[in-house]
RNA sequence: GCCUCUGUGGCGGAAUUGGUAGACGCGACGGAUUCAAAAUCCGUUUCUGGCGACGGAGUGCCGGUUCGAGUCCGGCCAGAGGUACCA
């Protein structure tokens, strides 16, 4: 041993390196020469204060790959910002009564320097937060040439309405109906609110999906199924008797399940279809109905698990295929009406949703589709609707028929009737923009009562939000702000009134990527250089809504003229990241504890302070209401950054979750040590060699060349944990080959120099370090990935697992290229197997080459 | 509720295309070193029967396909993420 390895010394000592020579800034196309682009992205984080443990694991993670392809010559593109409007800084401000700003600024200088001790190889020459006036300014100019194209759309929507606090709540700040701050029973307000009209590009966002190739099936699947594309048919249910009502033919309803309309028993509509709103208008009852429906909630989740309830209109409407039958007009809470028409025909037998309901309110069930096996004449359906396939029977024309066959059949027999026609409906809405919030990107629109919605002129951009807020009365400070929303007319000069909802802050994040390509002249050309983005990486909770919204706002911005992208898509690959866990505990009054204030004495736990028992919970996700974060800074001052990354990066695959423990931090610092001490005695290895027929040499280079493919391969394919664990085993043989020849000593060298490159995306500190100690040339972080010598690759003797009755009895070590005949032969000869077979005849053997024999008897 | 995913030793997990289940790490146990400890190094470690040789069982549960299933199929159970105003 000649020198301690102390990352206090050495992490802080490289970084200045990396800094002084700019190795991770960006070419420029012009300078790129060959190299070809390779665009690195993680999601930008939201500056809530402080750096936490996913933070660590998102960066590394991207890290581990920005710098694998600049090993590999790659121009990379890996830059940082910060996704800085949001919720959170206005709670903040009014529980401490400082400026969002102020707030979020600060929060963002904290941050950036939690980031850099991590090693990160960051451009952060493109760095900028969403809240910076000229991100958000190039915001508005997109919002008003989307407006310009007719991509953008006006209507009204539902919110979460505080009548104490005056404010609007999100859904996650209603709990159990009431806001989260005032207790107070929320209630519903119709708003008219801007929207994008995202449902234009519902067909190319879900077909587009197929050629994604390197995303994850399974985001892949939910994004399919939020968009929902389904075919069905719209049609009209006419009234029996006319009625005094503006809808007077009929019902428009839509259906995927035409054909079981001869199992409709009830009609039901939306508590908030026109039509029903016209009814409580005249009926107290079904408006004091409709505000029951109301307190549920806005959110989906709420609306579908609530109990089914239903509100008979007394209106009766015709079977389309029975004259002589009508059916019921029902209003049921679990119509929606963003999807279809807002109204159903419920046929109980074969949708659950509709059988529930039918059950609870006495409705008819009629069974018109037959599963196979069973009679026509006893087939019956209880509480469980039966959804699979059969013959349609009790359903006059269609009678015979199967479900496929039956579909288009009713809805030809509509069209012919002139009731209806054959549709496409989407699950997807449009994406609602509006917020009653002061931090955000406000919307460039001046309201003039005479001109209506007038576009801020674009030599006025940007429109910034004003400094001199206050948060001591509730509700939107833009709203009350008398010199900033009064303003005059850009087309009219008369009086006027900005528009005070800022844009969600989706918004936000739907572009941030697109600016960071185009660099810090905003160069059209550099950002179609880079874009696409060719590996995200994110968390896995943003599949659906972030990545849809991005994949929307990118081909809005290619339709627009302001992006360059031919495809539209902004993510060629993407890998979506688990969380991370912590132990959590409980003091004996039921508040969170965190880990290390709780002890452990005679198998029992306390609290340190109190003296007082503590229980153990559930090992969950970190977050501060549970404290059981673990704070990166401090984890990085006592082992060092290579420490945090190494451990976030081992053992869990990273899509899942990982859980973080003590035991874990300390033994990647025990693994640190083991490879700096070997780096630590090559100081006199010698530098050159030849390959030779040394065993033990040839074993050790063998090790080397195959651990440097798997980790190249495992990297490639997000299996750091993999490449972890080679990178141990690798490790363990260069210890072990201390001591030796000449040849072996080389052989030992070689693998140390592969390493340290090896080494290079994991634990950049440590690897120049060791890069240094063998006297590497400059910086590890900007050499070349390690040549492989493809021979040392191949084995020529394997072992074959030889089975009986497909149970191991046995092993063979044969000829990798060995003929079957020879294998099954060898396979028979062999003692323990022939104890196994036991004179018994064989009646088959199948020898897979290269991986098993087994022997059936 | 609905959509998606996950489930393997004491723990995190590995297992290429259906082909030796438990790589690698953590922990635990035993040993070496040490006056002692820390650190380090070596060994054992799925459960179970057996002194042993050697068996039996085993990848959330129930069933199926196959020469062979952690992997494929059907049905359950449990947990996680999303559910359109958290980011």
């Amino acid at each position: 041993m000649t020198e301690k390895y102390t990352p206090q010394t050495a992490e802080p000592h490289w970084r200045e390196q990396w800094k002084a020579q700019d190795i991770f800034r960006a070419l420029p196309p012009a300078e790129a020469g060959d190299a070809p682009k390779a665009y690195i992205l993680e999601m930008f984080p939201y500056p809530s204060g402080k750096a936490h443990m996913g933070h660590v694991r998102n960066y590394s993670m991207g890290d581990v790959v920005a710098r694998h392809k600049r090993a590999k010559g790659y121009n990379v593109l890996h830059p940082m910002g910060w996704d800085a409007f949001g919720m959170p800084a206005e709670n903040a401000a009014m529980e401490r009564g400082t400026h969002p700003g102020k707030w979020t600024y600060a929060n963002i200088d904290h941050m950036r320097g939690q980031l850099s001790t991590l090693g990160l190889s960051l451009d952060w020459s493109r760095e900028f937060a969403t809240c910076d006036p000229e991100y958000y300014g190039l915001q508005q100019a997109a919002f008003l040439k989307f407006l310009d194209k007719g991509m953008i759309t006006r209507k009204s929507a539902k919110v979460n309405w505080d009548p104490v606090d005056m404010t609007v709540l999100a859904n996650e700040q209603v709990i159990d109906g009431k806001g989260w701050r005032s207790g107070a029973d929320v209630v519903q307000k119709e708003l008219t609110q801007w929207f994008f009209k995202i449902t234009d590009y519902a067909d190319s966002l879900l077909e587009d999906l197929n050629t994604l190739e390197r995303w994850p099936e399974k985001v892949r699947t939910m994004q399919a199924n939020w968009i929902g594309r389904s075919e069905g048919l719209q049609m009209r249910f006419e009234f029996a008797a006319s009625v005094p009502l503006s809808h007077e033919d009929g019902i428009e309803i839509f259906t995927t399940r035409p054909d079981t309309l001869f199992g409709a028993s009830f009609v039901a509509l939306s508590p908030d279809h026109p039509l029903t709103i016209e009814l409580a208008k005249q009926n107290p009852d079904l408006e004091a109905f409709r505000k029951t429906c109301a307190a549920i909630g806005t959110s989906e989740e709420a609306i579908e698990k609530a109990d089914k309830l239903g509100f008979d209109t007394g209106l009766r409407v015709k079977h389309p295929f029975d004259e002589d039958k009508t059916l019921p007009v029902w209003i049921a809470n679990f119509v929606l009406m963003g999807y279809g028409t807002g109204a159903i025909f419920g046929c109980p037998a074969h949708d659950q949703r509709d059988i529930d309901f039918a059950r609870k309110y006495g409705l008819d069930v009629q069974p018109v589709v037959l599963p196979d096996g069973e009679d026509a004449a006893t087939y019956n359906v209880a509480d469980t609707a039966y959804t699979g396939e059969g013959k349609l029977f009790n359903s006059g024309f269609l009678d015979g028929l199967s479900k496929d066959d039956g579909i288009p059949a009713a809805i030809k027999k509509i069209e012919e009737m002139g009731l209806g026609q054959g549709t496409v409906n989407y699950r997807l809405r449009d994406w609602g923009i509006s917020r009653q919030r002061y931090w955000g990107c406000p919307i460039p629109i001046i309201k003039c009562p005479k001109c209506d919605m007038v576009p801020v002129p674009e030599a006025d951009l940007p429109v910034v939000l004003p400094e001199d807020v206050s948060f001591d009365v509730p509700g939107n400070p833009l709203d009350r702000h008398p010199t900033w929303k009064n303003v005059t007319c850009p087309k009219c000069g008369g009086e006027a009134e900005r528009e005070t909802d800022t844009l969600d802050t989706f918004v936000d994040s739907s572009w941030y990527y697109a600016r960071f390509a185009a660099g810090v002249n905003n160069d059209p050309e550099e950002a179609a250089y880079w874009m696409p983005v060719d590996q995200y990486v994110g968390g896995v909770e943003h599949a659906i809504l972030h990545l849809l919204y991005a994949r929307f706002f990118s081909r809005a911005m290619r339709d627009a003229g302001i992006l360059d992208l031919p495809s539209g898509e902004p993510f060629a690959g993407l890998f979506t990241q688990g969380m991370i866990t912590h132990e959590t505990y409980k003091s004996e009054d039921g508040n969170w504890l965190s880990p290390d204030e709780v002890s452990e004495k005679d198998g029992a736990l306390f609290h340190i302070e109190s003296g007082k028992p503590a229980t153990r919970g559930a090992i969950e996700k970190m977050s501060k209401s549970k404290k059981n974060t673990v704070d990166p800074t401090a984890i990085i001052e006592s082992y060092g950054a290579d420490v945090a990354r190494w451990f976030v990066l081992s053992d869990s695959p990273p899509e899942r979750d990982v859980e973080w423990t003590q035991a874990g931090a300390e033994g990647a610092a025990r693994f640190v040590k083991r490879v700096w001490a070997v780096f630590d005695t090559l100081s006199q290895a010698p530098r050159d060699g030849k390959p030779s027929g040394d065993k033990a040499a040839l074993a050790l280079r063998r090790v080397s060349h195959k651990a440097t493919a798997g980790i190249d391969k495992a990297i490639e394919e997000f299996r750091f944990n993999s490449a972890v664990a080679t990178i141990h085993e690798w490790v363990g043989a260069l210890k072990k080959a201390e001591s030796g020849g000449e040849e072996l000593l080389y052989a030992r060298f070689e693998g140390a120099y592969m390493l340290a490159r090896c080494l290079t995306p994991f634990m950049p500190h440590l690897a120049e370090s060791c890069w240094a100690a063998i006297d590497g040339k400059g910086l590890v972080s900007v050499a070349k990935w390690p040549d492989i010598d493809q021979d040392l690759l191949v084995e020529n003797e394997v072992t074959l697992p030889v089975q009986v009755n497909g149970k191991r009895r046995g092993e063979i070590i044969v000829a990798k290229d060995i003929s079957k005949e020879d294998a099954e032969a060898k396979a028979l000869a062999e003692p323990s197997v022939v104890t196994f077979i036991d004179g018994k005849p064989v009646k088959k053997i199948i020898v897979v080459p290269g991986r098993i024999v087994n022997i059936v008897i």
